[in-house]
DNA sequence: TGAAAATCAGGTATTAATACCTATTGTAAA
DNA sequence: TTTACAATAGGTATTAATACCTGATTTTCA
């Protein structure tokens, strides 16, 4: 058969890519023309490739470009590209978020290879599918009220780039002068960015600055064992 | 071959135990005889079965039991079954900790197949192996090592209910004087408990307990969705 | 291009947090 | 019955955070 689907795997974690490779080639009619263990190295390759793929196989988490930035610009510049999401994490932001970039499916790492290689057929036939658990979700995500999604929109434009890179440094536990020293920038600045970001998450302290950055993952941590 | 050498997957994502299922079972003398989903289910089968296995491949982040006690807790019963660490996490803290828990290897996720098959022959035949790239983070870490044990006894040291008291008002974002009048006490008291806080979770402020408190659940934060 | 937003930065207060002290009491374990 | 530690609380400093002003550039975007 000479019409094989085109994969990319997009993934950080070599033995992760390597073993659904394997699986993904045990049927006749995939093909596994690149991997990416970053988003850079992923536009790097479509930008510059002649061999483009059907589908591209997204982790979220990533570093250098993540999936969701990765998948963003790829959708602007090659919208023929399906992107099917593929990733450990199931939160409901996660899900609506990636399908508001341009991502045709989303996949949870947790689920059966038969699920992945159906997904990726029905996302080359028809465009998109959505796995059961996934629709569950972005049914319940449609049920709770549109008043919150205006509110999740507005709070994900909230910060700028600029207030993310302080609330990034006071999470580490740096004072407003030694961000200040960081950033080169005035104290009264990041005084002032501060500030901002206490009004704008409606936080009272640094507090709340922190759980505000874990909660819209701004902030990694790491987990304990 | 008779004698092949007997595997167990420990790992939460299906996707990845099948992946690497695959490319364990291509060497000959692999065979995985059983695939948990998390440490509780791995406990109970190894508690019930009369097939051993030889290796068990251990992911630390999994869903009841995670890897570290599940670790714990099997090398204490069974010293005879090797255990190999397979996670994505590389922190020093963590391989010191697997290692000090019984772990007999530690892998990254982000290692070449090769490096895996060649892994849990080393440690089927020696008893132990550690890749170059981690064996020298162990190697960083006794290095640096007399005067941060310390620290490591103090970090395992647990915090008092009243400091946990204490530790939650903070992560609520309240003032010192806020807590003592919820707790009936007086703010020097409150704190003096957020000093000792700061010590035991070696925190450089309220940003670094928050974190502590979100990383050990002593705090829980609901998801942003 | 013109308006809006982001970024920068200064002044002046007040309040809160943090760093060192010391010391009493009760309780639980060795 | 010592020993140890948790919980209590006071004193005295210094530093950091927060509140409320103001205004000047630069960037972005419709």
């Amino acid at each position: 058969m000479e019409n094989k689907i085109k994969i990319i795997l997009a993934d950080d974690e070599q033995l992760f890519r390597k073993g659904i490779r394997f699986l993904l080639e045990k049927e006749e009619c995939f093909d596994v023309i690149f991997e990416a263990e970053n988003g850079q190295e992923l536009i790097d390759f479509i930008s510059t490739t002649e061999e483009f793929p059907d589908i591209i196989l997204m982790d979220l988490k990533m570093p250098e470009v993540n999936g969701v930035e990765a998948t963003k610009i790829i959708h602007k510049t090659h919208s023929d590209i399906r992107i099917i999401a593929l990733t450990s994490y199931g939160g409901k932001s996660f899900i609506t978020n990636m399908i508001d970039v341009g991502a045709s499916s989303y996949l949870l790492k947790n689920t059966s290879p038969k699920t992945v290689v159906h997904t990726i057929q029905e996302v080359h036939d028809k465009g998109f599918y959505y796995d059961d658990e996934v629709m569950k979700t972005i049914h319940e995500n449609l049920l709770s009220s549109s008043g919150k999604r205006i509110k999740c929109d507005l709070d994900k434009k909230l910060l700028s780039k600029r207030e993310i890179e302080v609330l990034e440094l006071i999470c580490a536990q740096y004072t407003t002068s030694q961000i200040a020293e960081k950033l080169f920038i005035s104290p009264r600045t990041v005084d002032g960015h501060r500030n901002n970001l206490l009004l704008k998450t409606q936080s009272k302290n640094v507090a709340g600055l922190v759980i505000y950055g874990i909660q819209k993952k701004l902030i990694e941590i790491s987990p304990d064992f």
